[in-house]
DNA sequence: TTGGCAGCTGACATCGGCGTCAGGTTTTAG
DNA sequence: CTAAAACCTGACGCCGATGTCAGCTGCCAA
């Protein structure tokens, strides 16, 4: 993580954070918790908008119908994802498979 | 699929397009694939420098033990992320389900 | 007290994958 | 043959998550 990225969670209001007197931040330790979480939407590529509206149903519990159809689409969407990598992966797997071993000859670099 | 999106993979040599006498763009029938490719690659994620390297490769089927490394340990990059979207799924599974039946007892998967 | 590191704020820079607009050329319909 | 339609090139715009730089200020050690 780097500082600025706990700044900008901030700033967007997903992450919660404590000032002392001097004005200097002081993460509550839930916060190690919550920037995983964060970052974990993010890498789902769900809209940044969905992740601002739906940390705070995390915290309250509280989902509105609304949200949680938008919530159900990301599921799909995420679920289309995972089975779209897994094609690329058997393809990565094959081409690295076929380029290891294109028969006898192979001088191995390493 | 855009027309500028093809036009930018054109540019980036990523797919070879033909021209007739009045400079207008013909498209071999493998462009297709060819296509679908791409956005693959780009879905999962890879650095475009990456992809712009492989695809040579794909057409020659030839690859450079460099690049081959490279490719490995994309597939891990690619594995790993597909792990992370399942643990995501998985969460907005239980938050949608928590949401939907608020009754009992909350199956907090972490 | 003071030096200096560390943290703060604000703003501008970046990068990738396109969208989009402008101004010119080729193709095509009538 | 001509006008419209379709295509071409080049360039600038955008958005989101950070990087980065500058100029202050707070905090702790000596």
């Amino acid at each position: 993580m780097s500082v600025r990225a706990l700044r900008y969670y901030e700033e967007q209001v997903l992450l919660q954070v404590d000032r002392n007197s001097g004005g200097q931040r002081h993460y509550p330790d839930t916060a190690v918790g919550r920037v995983r979480l964060i970052q974990q939407l993010y890498a789902a590529g769900l809209p940044s908008r969905t992740v601002r509206e739906a940390l705070p149903c995390v915290d309250s519990g509280h989902v509105s119908p609304e949200l949680l159809d938008r919530l159900e689409a990301e599921r799909v969407r995420v679920d289309q994802r995972i089975t779209d990598l897994l094609t690329v992966r058997d393809r990565l797997h094959d081409v690295i498979a076929v380029a290891r071993n294109p028969g006898p000859g192979c001088t191995h670099a390493r």
